[in-house]
DNA sequence: GTGAAAGCGCTAACAC
DNA sequence: GTGTTAGCGCTTTCAC
């Protein structure tokens, strides 16, 4: 029988018609396309010759459909997408996931939640179209996600903010660690008063990164100097070291939670004929190119990024999979050294 | 009667159960659901709570199944995930479809193409995931997504290099405009010996840029100076000026293909004593922070990339649901001017 | 306006 | 190892 149509319309092949082709049943197509081993070989060749010749492509919504799963995983992208985009860890968190997620049957989808509608990326979440997403935490509201949590496989990455119950699981840098090392290193140089320009505090790591810097300086015995609170961006960070050298221009150490900041504040101070590090020492988070090309480079901490795509991913893929996973897990940072100390 | 399982394992409230529980057909629950106006209020009603109180999300699988529709469109990303990001021409792209996608009933999904497996990426838009794709073009062989054309509508952002029948569908700005009207800029100030820092040749818009600047020097007269191609990137333009120079450093005029390029280009220039205008009137394409930031900023062309992303967008859905569309559309550019020139 | 019935193209028991 | 038989959860004619 051919497959004649008065308007010419090709319709895909199926695979039934792979199976007529090759002389099969279905259910040994369906075999051979999901590489079960129960195939004898003369089989599995005439299937794939069958399927060559007609370039079939098997329906993803039926495979869905019938199997419950999709081999698809979403990446959330909740910020506002240019933020999204200019912000270099994002794209190395990506290309972490993408790397792990090449090698594995998954396909990765990034996800750009509408701004207009955010019920609408819930529900596309929601509607089976993924076997589960990866969350990447931020300020915003992030309820809808973890309530989420408990009817789709979800990973976040840095610890939502909305309360979460002990199920969330979660993999994060240690924020905390991360301000500590950085401010002992101010700390270590001899400094003594000591200030910071926190991140935001509505989001994870602006709050535990803030903590660390106190934590280290309350072990060093010091009186923490003056806090200002940035947006993360550069521009957030100049206007931040604006308002913290106008209620304490006698700083002599600077722990910035964010090398974009950081960058931002180097220029005003730079502006203002504050030497560093000889007049104020700074340290950051971040080992990006704001990090290595601002002036001058600057003494900060690095964070496995990509290797935190890779985790989000593995672990998400094996929740995914009933695989036992660590609930929460924290990766470690690295102090890299340069000339802002 | 009540779901009621071992195990404990809830499953998703299906169509049926939202029937049975508003006391309508099925087919009625799916008319409430797409928006039918052939329901009477009191069903919808009776329908709407329903699904409110079953906390019912439809089976996306399910649905495109039955309708052949999935009413979600793929942005395919073919370069390495890190020239992608760090780029913000792509950046603000995909702001213009996901603004325009905002408010339409489709989805967008970024792919993230698979470089150790082609065709997995090509399959998975073949099946039946996404009605459409949006494929920004680059220097990478294409080959495989013009192919795709014929298959699933497909919208390319910039002509392809491939070959591509008169079917393709392909929205562009207008790269041998602003060659011209960069170059013209040059020639107005009186420079006669006018060198460019071209695109990647294996890129139509390295070639148009190209082809742009060698016409405004023909019109004007004048004869054609250096050429060297670089890659678009920063690095890219400073290596291209280092040769360009060598091969004739008394030229007075420079046109590059990229903003990012220009603003490699102009640190060596600095290096080297050059002043720009001075001795140097530049101009570039791009008007992002490379062009805005640089010193001196950049008298540069302006592309309307947001616009763009709107414009493929709308493109595509009018593609899908058989709306007419021009095939091929050139966007205008704007010429912004700084202190380069 | 509403319901019944027939699939959409595939996978997954189960019997052979 | 292979085929047969049921669906997966929805949309969509077609009668009513």
């Amino acid at each position: 029988m051919v497959d004649v149509r008065m308007n010419g319309e090709r319709t895909a092949p199926t695979l039934e018609a792979v199976a007529e082709r090759a002389g099969v049943s279905r259910s040994t197509v369906s075999r051979v396309i999901n590489g079960s081993p129960k195939v004898t070989p003369e089989a599995r060749r005439a299937v794939e010759s069958a399927i060559a010749e007609l370039g079939y492509v098997p329906n993803l919504a039926a495979r869905s459909l019938a199997s419950r799963r999709s081999h698809s995983i979403a990446l959330v992208i909740p910020e506002d997408t240019s933020r999204f985009f200019s912000d270099p860890y994002f794209a190395e968190v990506i290309e972490g996931v993408a790397e792990y997620l090449a090698r594995s049957p998954y396909t990765l989808t990034l996800l750009v939640a509408s701004e207009t509608d955010p019920g609408r990326t819930s529900r596309y979440l929601q509607g089976g179209g993924v076997d589960g997403a990866l969350v990447l935490s931020t300020h915003r509201d992030d309820r809808s996600y973890v309530a989420l949590a408990g009817r789709i496989p979800l990973v976040f990455s840095g610890r939502p903010m909305s309360p979460h119950g002990d199920d969330a699981v979660i993999v994060d840098v240690d924020n905390a660690a991360a301000g500590r090392i950085a401010t002992q290193v101010l700390v270590d140089r001899g400094r003594r008063n000591i200030a910071t320009i926190a991140g935001p505090q509505d989001m994870a790591a602006g709050i535990d990164r803030l903590a660390g810097w106190r934590e280290a300086l309350e072990a060093a015995g010091l009186t923490p100097g003056v806090v200002e609170e940035g947006d993360f961006t550069p521009s957030g960070g100049a206007a931040a070291i604006v308002r913290l050298l106008d209620r304490d221009p006698t700083i002599d150490g600077l722990f910035v939670a964010s090398a974009q900041m950081a960058s931002g504040a180097l220029e005003i101070m730079k502006q203002r004929g504050i030497v560093v590090p000889r007049d104020v020492s700074v340290t950051s988070i971040d080992n990006d190119r704001f990090a290595a090309e601002s002036d001058p480079p600057l003494t900060t901490i690095e964070q496995p990024t990509q290797l935190q795509g890779q985790t989000i991913a593995e672990t998400l893929v094996r929740l995914i999979e009933g695989r036992p996973i660590e609930r929460v897990k924290i990766l470690d940072v690295t102090l890299i050294e340069r000339e802002s100390v």
